[in-house]
DNA sequence: GCAAAATTCAGGGAATTCCCGAGGACCGGC
DNA sequence: GCCGGTCCTCGGGAATTCCCTGAATTTTGC
């Protein structure tokens, strides 16, 4: 039933998100393209780098912020794994501070979620950029912080101690406090009062508040 | 040209998400419905409830968090405006916390972005749980808080140490940390860091920030 | 492969937090 | 006038955190 064209013209895809109901958003406005064709969809890092694999598709769309799994670092898996592989990196988070990061990773393209499905679509149609790595311009003062580094910072804007962050990532409380000098550093904070503080506001901007 | 099942029971519904993307898969998942028919879409708090206002809609279907908007705030609007309105909040965030939030201003339903599109169906179905807006307000959680602890709670938001603190009232460093522990007390707060964590979100919805 | 950055942690003194207690001021009620 | 409650002010002291230095290991970047 489904018209078949060109399939050397067809772009095949993957959909990687761990939320069904954004997948499912994805899927459709992809498959409304007839040069697009969505090949499979995983929810998980695990299963998407399994299905490259076994699909070698041409593109893959990824969501940043995977429940249970590191989104940049399936970025760098799948790179690593299918050099060739155009990828989109989904975010719902801002994209001054990611953007960066995903660019690096190995992405070719970066669409925050709050644009449209167009947006993804006209990724998908660019002629391949290089996975540059050079980052434009206006670095967030955040996009500084290392991935553990965001981790941390997050977790002190939700009102947790040092302690409970210690053990909600499983390393040794030293090692939360180097975190916390770190950030500091970084962001030009004075004292502990001030990081927390300026965390606090941050992670409420990104709705990510407890 | 389209079809036009008895109009007494399909379902108009609104949906309220700034995430184009989202709402796509939304909009898609219910249009898939006979018995459920998307009347409008709304990507902010004021045009849903403009929209709200003019037709009239059965149910609406509404994300917690609108990046410019408080969802549940628009929640509350929406049941003072339309006593009678089905709502269903989706929510990206851990349900266990928003759920109560949610239910309290006045939602009938909550379903976590996690689940797929069968969930919003299905509580749009539901018979109508009673809203039980009992809502009243919240007038001031800080109320308890006496003049000199509000200073103090301030200046906490503001991101300032304790030491500073006590020089900028002219006080000991142990006064300070004496009213820091009476407003953990009062609020419920377990130690320092949500402590001021909390304090700079109240802070910055009071417009006093820096 | 080498340099840089990230992540992990230790040691240890300084500083802060946290809990217990307390004295004087103020205020409304009996 | 006495009493209970709250407020504002501090002290002692143990527990905890902060903050600085240094460093080993792993990961990432050319």
């Amino acid at each position: 039933m489904p018209n078949v064209p060109d399939k050397k013209t067809q772009l095949r895809i993957l959909v990687v998100d761990d939320h069904p109901l954004f997948r499912a958003g994805v899927v459709t406005a992809l498959q409304s393209e007839p040069d697009l064709e969505v090949c499979g969809e995983a929810n998980n890092a695990a299963s998407a780098r399994a299905l490259a694999a076994q699909l070698r598709p041409d593109a893959a769309v990824v969501d940043l912020m995977l429940q249970n799994d590191d989104g940049l670092k399936l970025v760098r898996e799948l790179r690593s794994d299918l050099p060739g592989l155009r990828i989109v990196v989904l975010s719902m988070l801002e994209a001054a501070v990611y953007r960066p990061k995903a660019m690096q990773a190995g992405a070719n393209f970066f669409v925050s979620k709050l644009e449209g499905p167009a947006a993804i679509v006209s990724a998908l149609r660019q002629p391949t950029a290089a996975p540059r790595s050079r980052n434009a311009a206006t670095p967030h003062e955040l996009a500084a912080l290392s991935e553990r580094e965001l981790q941390v910072f997050i977790q002190l804007g939700q009102g947790r101690s040092t302690q409970e962050i210690a053990a909600a990532l499983n390393v040794s409380v030293k090692t939360i406090e180097s975190h916390r000098e770190n950030i500091k550093g970084k962001l030009d904070l004075p004292h502990a009062n001030a990081l927390v503080a300026r965390a606090a506001l941050w992670v409420r901007e990104q709705g990510l508040a407890r």
